[in-house]
DNA sequence: CATGAATGAGAGTTCATTCAT
DNA sequence: GATGAATGAACTCTCATTCAT
């Protein structure tokens, strides 16, 4: 029924409008800072009304996890337009951490943040965050085959990877890099992702290929 | 005196016992979620006995990051025993890995949680943690003179390395390497250390230097 | 709309409620030793309810305060109906300390408690008890211009007049004439009430302006 | 025995080293906001130990009022080497307003401190404070002999003057003569007491009496 | 659909007081 | 006589959550 579609739609909107306005908080104050309260005050509803969209503050969070790996599949999709492999798991490094350094709440409710993987259990509910992890595998495998990248465990090297880059994202996150001037985080990122993955892996791998 | 000395080492050896508890709490459940209280009642003493040890909440978690520092520090310094610097660089990376991994506790305290380094003004209470820093600075540089490792910039190539170990590190204590059948994971982290900085650098260094 | 308004009257309502049964617990036992607690029993509602009304501890304070200072104006304000200046100036203090005996917690908060009047800085807060103060000065401006009064530094006589009248109304709240029979203290506190403002006052000036 | 009055010697030493030290305390800080253990801090023992000296922190309130009493009566009979009975009489209000501004703590636990004076039974406990009354009684009896005075009842009178000078040391303690620039105040409060005590009265009684 | 009103549970912290040693 | 160690009972205040309307 349309009336009934409508009124899906607005009961989406509604949740939209409040999963928008939690992240906006989290940006500002961080999540453990933000409460129920905050949002309906924001929003302008009670307390209460919040309740009538999710279940609990949890479901919140949750959703905004599932959100966040969304986002991420989608910008990380955006390496695939490269032909070359190598010059595409590049961008797709510096894709991931512009996301992270970009949407840190998002990136902290992911990667970052204790407890919501329970159990191991709901592997399920981050089908969408193992998409991304077998758009990654998917590139290192094509950089052994295209031959610019040496033959080893497949899963080994794609957690390297991730690792290399979620290690720079949170690190900057959590503000771990305060031993270095502010100016020159930037830089000092740039320059990390480049290290390994461009300059002296090309050369490396055309070395060790020969 | 003797009993006076006595006295001194009970009032330590309570200083210790709630730490040591509370850092078992914070494995439980989080730094976030454990209480004064929490504490108190494991130990089977009041809540107020706590504050004739500690300040407050905020000197506990202060003191724990003071402790996970100066064993890390320590940890780190059994890599200064070999000579060769690259063999070096791989022990400290692999000595930082095992230290997050056997103290998670510690090492969420120190590097993955929010908020603990306010302001980057108290940079003066890290310096232990600078000091490991420094370390790894150093051990950088030896790497570069001893024509090893091609020439950059040291705090960019420290920061990358940092970061990839931080990286494994904090995706296993965080458990988001759950895409893995758990009998795999040492293996991945294993050979994940190795991909970069052993097998590939040697040769690519050894190579680049021709 | 009716109802809404409704709605806003029980809320007024409820910080009544809280208002005066906090005033009864003063009574009892005096601020210091009131707690947010108290107050809930007794209306029997959870402590949290109160925050529901009041931001803190310190605006219940406060708002009693400021009522009790309106009450006080009002109440003083029934001398201004009187010419004769003198009789005026008497039923003025006749009222304050009627308005101190009947309604002692008000008066205590007011007048006799520590701390309220912070760093001299909130007189701002406190206009309303600037405001009898002026009422007292103009009277006395009056006595003297009707000349049934010398003429003086108007703030020294007003204080006086002020002191006076506050003595007696302390020393009877804090129960300090306990070596007068129960019964005498109210005949005690008229007598000295018109022991200086008026048998002896009007002969005093009457004689004194010849 | 000598030793047990040694003993005893130090033990009142000893509360009178506590009762000091509290005083001291109770000025700068208030008393509400003083604590055993800031007693005992200051003087460098236990909080336990104040106990083998005073029942409780009650004990020691008490034990100050006692003192407090003592202090004011001795300072009383400075005014009474005067002769001249209003003179004398003057300078009897003049050295309470002065022992109440330069002991404020004293005053106010003896006059102004809600409770210590439970039920009118401790009156026995306060015949100390009785006798300054009884000092203020003779001397406006000896008012009222020597003529100086018209007659009247003496409790009324005793408590009028008492009730004044009251009224100016609570106001100025409590800090209720906010609207007077700080420099002024000690002008008014001179002024104030010499207001109905000394011209006024001198002239008045001089009138009256013809 | 929306909410005003309410609260249980619990947070960190403080303090007078006790008691075995 | 002195105290180190401990605590029970409070304190103020916050928050996710519920439910009758």
């Amino acid at each position: 029924m349309g009336i009934k579609e409508r009124k899906e739609l607005e009961k989406s909107e509604m949740r939209g409008l409040i999963l928008k306005t939690a992240m906006n908080l989290f940006l500002d104050k961080g999540f453990e800072n933000i409460t129920i309260r905050n949002i309906a005050e924001k929003i302008e509803y009670s307390p209460a009304t919040i309740y009538l969209y999710f279940k609990n503050k949890d479901e919140i969070l949750h959703t905004l996890r599932r959100e966040g790996f969304e986002k991420l599949y989608e910008h990380q999709k955006t390496s695939l337009k490269l032909d070359d492999p190598l010059k595409r798991l590049h961008k797709h490094g510096e894709a991931y951490i512009q996301f992270a350094l970009e949407n840190p709440e998002y990136y902290d409710l992911m990667f970052m943040m204790r407890g919501p993987v329970k159990e191991r259990q709901d592997i399920n509910n981050c089908d969408i965050g193992l998409k991304s992890y077998e758009l990654l595998k998917t590139n290192v495998e094509e950089c052994m085959e295209a031959e610019v990248f040496p033959r080893a465990n497949i899963d080994v090297v794609a957690f390297s990877l991730w690792s290399y880059v979620h290690g720079i994202a949170s690190l900057i996150i959590r503000d771990r890099g305060y031993m270095f001037p502010l100016e020159k985080i930037n830089y000092i990122v740039e320059e990390a992702l480049n290290f390994m993955l461009v300059s002296n892996n090309k050369k490396k791998w055309d070395l060790n290929n020969k």
